[in-house]
Parts: structure tokens; sequence; C-alpha cells
DNA sequence: TGAAAAATTGCACACGTGTGCAGGTTGTGA
DNA sequence: TCACAACCTGCACACGTGTGCAATTTTTCA
């Protein structure tokens, strides 16, 4: 058994009650008992149960983060963001990813309600509106990153702006000299596939140029390979598009292998964009144009939003919703440039 | 406040005893009353309180996680399969990255300690020692994954065998015909770094083919940019290799990166190989033969491991070491192929 | 019908920590 | 020397849950 508070209390001969105040740096205790007491802990080895604690205090100092995939890099970069604000403000994290399974939500909300986490950041792009609002009906603090959902019944939100990224780098393309445009989408992903879809055609209108229906294609999910099937798509089409704008990085990646495979040059025959900015996409063949979205910054402004709201009392948080959206910067690198001339 | 067994007795009438038996399907309390219990439970939406819980059965469900970087995609196929583990079998993950900072490594232990998790995982490349040994003392379950020291004081670990792999990718090499074979280190790994060395030299050696001082070369760390560094020195050499075995694949991403840009064909003038079968390596150009470290699975066997420890009675393991050594799979891309003659 | 056995429930304490209040000790000034 | 203030410290209870044991009620069997 760990060293508790009445075995420093017993060999030091004092109550339990100073041990604790001598350990907080109360000022109820004499200096040369503190000192006393302070040298018996480390000696002992003493460390507080973060449960006893927890349990008188009504707090845990734990912050919970629900994620979609816990293996997907992206996500990993919003954790380390989070995981520097937490690590300095004193709050520990309590991970647990849903891998898009309701029933898995399910446990993940129970135990954050059990663990009875101080407030909760959901940076899940599936997580439930459901499981979402148990846990705000609970009391808990929830900031939401990227909320997915139409849904405005969460307070408190970070967003990264995806139309006006979507439309720099619609505007790159179009200056480039690019006409015929295409956009690959991703079905699975709500508002942000959508937001970034509409970015695309406003710039586009604005520019003047229309976009066939056959120029916006979709696929379910953000993965390599469907990047890869998707070209087939696109070069089946009776005129190809000269540039593809692709939903996330590793559509374009996947884009990127269809194209060296069947001999297809990028960016001279085609340019291809990714968005996101993932690591990989540094080194790629060509490095590949993106939108750097500023996944860290993201991590971090939704902690310090979460941290913020906890040094309000406990259920009054300022009734005003607050909703950050931040801002990124295109990318530009090797894989898109201005189109042949036909 | 949320609601307590007290709530649920007083409007059941009913002791908080009774309560916190019928909960748990005791045999004490009659059919009828759990029932009612039960559904008054549901109704006023209870949540147990884990802390108040594990403050009374010295159990916190919680296993502690510790991470070198919480941003790095070969951890996080770790951890994906650690979370597998810990999900079905009723625990839950507290995770925390060290990056390599010992002030942070010694706020981890802390705070594992003070949240009293059930047992420790580490996974961090760097962890020292010392800071290991802290939770060993006090009498916290351990389980090293790729241990990096070569300490033997951890009693249970999980091991991938770095000195076989590094065997099947340096004959895999030699079968297409290269004699002039290169190993790209990384400096800052410790165990892992040398086994592979060690697998690469004996297999050359048992091959009968000389590897001189100047093919060894290490850079200090795994990231992409220092494999494409690396290549401006191997470039420099009198003679080149006609292979590189590359300590990991995001060094050897960065060797194809610097090929590329100087025109140095691969596989045709230069094969290269990886190691770990990150995901990124399969959409590189070419992709990249590399050895498939089972990531997954090594997360497996380490929660699975310290899930059985905990089978046992508090501070009754059992004497015996276990250590668990995996293999992985050579995977042939299209990085190498056969030299061609001189 | 009565007594013993079985079934059901409550009392009281414990886990480790925090804190209001009362009690005790020391020092100060007249 | 006494009264009073200032300073320390301990008592007792609380947080929410679990559990041995006693108390109470119901059932069983002769």
């Amino acid at each position: 058994m760990a060293t508790t508070i009445k075995d420093i209390a017993r060999k030091t001969g004092v109550s339990h009650s100073t041990v604790s105040r001598a350990l907080h740096g109360s000022s109820l205790i004499s200096p040369e008992t503190v000192d006393r007491i302070r040298q018996a802990a480390q000696e002992m080895g003493y460390q507080p149960s973060a449960a006893a604690r927890s349990l008188k205090t009504n707090r845990t100092q734990v912050l919970g983060v629900i994620l979609s995939s816990i293996a997907d890099p992206f996500f990993n970069e919003i954790l380390f963001g989070i995981e520097g604000v937490a690590q300095e403000k004193g709050y520990s994290l309590f991970i647990a990813s849903s891998q898009h399974d309701p029933i898995r939500e399910r446990k993940i909300v129970q135990t954050m309600m059990e663990q009875r986490t101080d407030g909760v950041i959901i940076c899940s792009s599936s997580f439930s509106a459901e499981q979402g609002h148990q846990l705000l009906s609970y009391g808990f603090p929830v900031v939401v990153l990227n909320n997915q959902s139409a849904d405005d019944s969460f307070h408190f939100s970070i967003y990264h702006d995806d139309v006006d990224g979507s439309q720099q780098v619609t505007r790159h393309l179009i200056t480039l000299g690019h006409r015929r445009i295409a956009y690959l989408g991703n079905s699975r992903s709500g508002r942000t596939t959508s937001d970034r879809l509409t970015g695309f055609r406003d710039t586009m209108q604005e520019a003047g140029m229309a976009v066939p229906n056959e120029y916006i294609f979709e696929v379910a999910g953000g993965e390599a390979h469907l990047g890869y099937e998707a070209m087939e798509y696109f070069r089946r089409l009776e005129k190809m598009p000269t540039a593809i704008f692709c939903f996330n990085d590793m559509l374009a990646i996947g884009a990127l292998n269809a194209c060296a495979q069947a001999g297809i040059r990028v960016p001279e025959q085609l340019s291809i964009a990714g968005f996101d900015n993932i690591t990989y996409s540094a080194f790629t063949n060509p490095t590949l144009t993106t939108f750097d979205q500023p996944k860290r910054v993201l991590g971090i402004e939704a902690a310090q939003l979460l941290v913020d709201l906890l040094g309000y009392e406990v259920g009054k948080f300022p009734l005003t919703q607050t909703i950050k959206i931040l801002k990124g910067n295109l990318l530009v690198r090797n894989s898109t440039a201005a189109p042949v001339e036909e």
C-alpha cells in the first residue's frame, strides 16, 4: 500500500489534518512543522491519491479527449497541441477513440462520466450528436473541434475555416491558368467536405467558370486507395480536368500514385492539390501543394478554451456562445503548375 | 452534482448499502428490489464515481501508457493495439507523452502514481531507466515495449525481433545480387539500431561480404530530412553503394526524395529499403521495400501481458521474467531490385 | 402454531483527503 | 500575575462507494 497522510502524521506525531495543511502550504501551520512534515513526506515517498482528493474537491484535473481514430496522423497533431496546454496548466489527459463505432462511443461517454473528467474535447469527425448531448446534459463543459454536424447546441467550438482554405486553393489553381478543375470529396465527412466544396464552387463562380457535374466526385472516406480509385473515374471522362482539388492529402497521395502508375505526369499534365498538410505531403513525389490547416493550433485553442471555461464556477459558464474560427495558409509545392496549352 | 447511490436510496426508500448491492447484482437482495433500484438508477441517470469506487477497491481500471511522442505514427499504431485490448477488458487509458523531456518524464511518472494507475506500459524509446525504476519501486506492474536500454531489471517486456528483421532485409538485398550494401542508422535509438546493425553485419559476414566502414553511417534521429541529408554523404563516396538499408521508413523516404531530386533512379541505380512499415511507405514513389514490424500486435501483446499480470494478487507477480519476442515480415515492394551490371 | 432456518435489509465503519470550528499553547503588555 | 491576542493544532465530519455483521422479516417444516 502506498503511504498516506495518516502514515506521515503517525511518524511526525501530528494529526493528519496538520499534514494535509502543511503539504498545501497553509499559513496556519508553523514553518518548522511544515518543514518537518515535508521532509518526512519526501522520505516516505508520499504521493497523494488523486481519487481521494477529487472525491473531496470535486475536481479531477483530468480532461477527456474523444477522437475518431487514434492512429490517424491528422488527429495526432491536434492531440499534440492539446497535450501541450494540458501539461502546462496541470491537467492530464484521458484519451479514447471511437473508431466510428457507436457501441464504443457509448462506452467512452460512460467512462468520461464515471471518471468525472473536468471537461471534454470532442475531435471526432463522426461522433454522434446524441452522445455529445449526453455529456452536455450531465453538465460537462464540452468543446467541439471541427464540429461536423450542423447542430449548434454546442456552445463552445473551434473551427478551421474550410471555406476560406478551399477558396485559396481554388484561386491558386485558377491563377495558374486552369479552367477545367475537378473536386474530389469525401462523402463521409460532414460539414468539412461541404464547406470545402462551397469554397470551391463559389470561387469558380466568381471567376465565371462553369463546373460540370462530372467534375464533382465523392468517395466514401479519406484513405489513399480511394484517391487511387477516383483517378480511374477521372481518366475515363471524355474531357479530363487539368487540375484536381482533393478533399485531403491522403486522397491526393492516392491520386498521385495512380498518376505515376498510369504515366500521367504531375504537374505537367495534371495538377493535384491536397488539403490539411499532413507530414507525408512534404515527401511525395512531386511534393504536394496543399493547404496547411493549423492542426496544432486548433488543439491548443480548444484546450485553452476548455481550461478557461473551467475557471468559472461549476455550471455557471458564460452564456455567450464562443466560436473561434482559425485560418490556415496555402502551401504551394510541386504538384501544381500551369496547364499545358491544348 | 451527479446523483449518488444515496440519492437513489432516498428515492426508493432503502439504505445506500442495498442500492450498492443491487447495482452489483448481489444475490443478497431480492429480485424485485433489484429491479426497482435498477430502474430508479436508470431514470436518475446514475453514474458511479470512479474515484469513490477505486478509493475503496484500490483498483482504478485504468492503464497508464507512456510514449515518447504522441504525434509519431509509429507509436500510434501500437497505441491502437493497446486500446483494443484495454477496451475489451474494461480498462481505460491514461496517455502521456514525454517528448524526450526529462522534466515531463518526471511529471508523467508522478501523475501515474497519483492516479494509482493499475499498471503502466512504457513505449517510449528514450524513457529513462531511472523513472521506470521509480514506478517499479512503487509496486506498479510495468510492461516495457521495445525496451531500449540494456537494462534487464524490467521483468516484463515485449520486443520486436530486430535482429531477425534486419537479417531478412539484408538477405533480400544480397539475394538480389547486391554486394555493396550500406546501412543508415539512427544514433538516438539505443538497442533497436544496434540490433538492426548486428543483423546486417552478421548476415553480410555469413555471405562472405565485407562492409567497409564508410558504408555504416549514422544520423541523430529518424526524421525524413536526415535521410535526405545522409544521401549527400553516400553520393560523395568514391564508390557509392548499390543498396542502402535504412534504419526506418522515414529515413528511407528522405533518401528517396534526395534520389528523386538528384536524378538517381530507384531501384535501377540504387536500391533503398526501410524498416517498420509505416502507413506512408506504401505510397512512396517507388513504393518502399520495408520490414513490417507488427506494431499493432506489439501493442496487443503488451496490453495482454499487463492485464494478465493484474490478475495476480497485488504485489505477487510471478517471479519469472516474461519476455516475448515477436517477429515481423519482409515486405518486398518496388524500391529494391537487382543492381545493374557495372 | 411455534421455532428454527432462510432471506432480506440496515448499521456502522472503512478507503484517503480537505476543512470549519473549537481547543490549546505561547507571547505580549499592563 | 493576569487578561487577551496571536498563533498552532486536533477533532470531527464530509466526499461516494463497498462490505462484515447484526437485525429484521419471511419462509419452512414438524
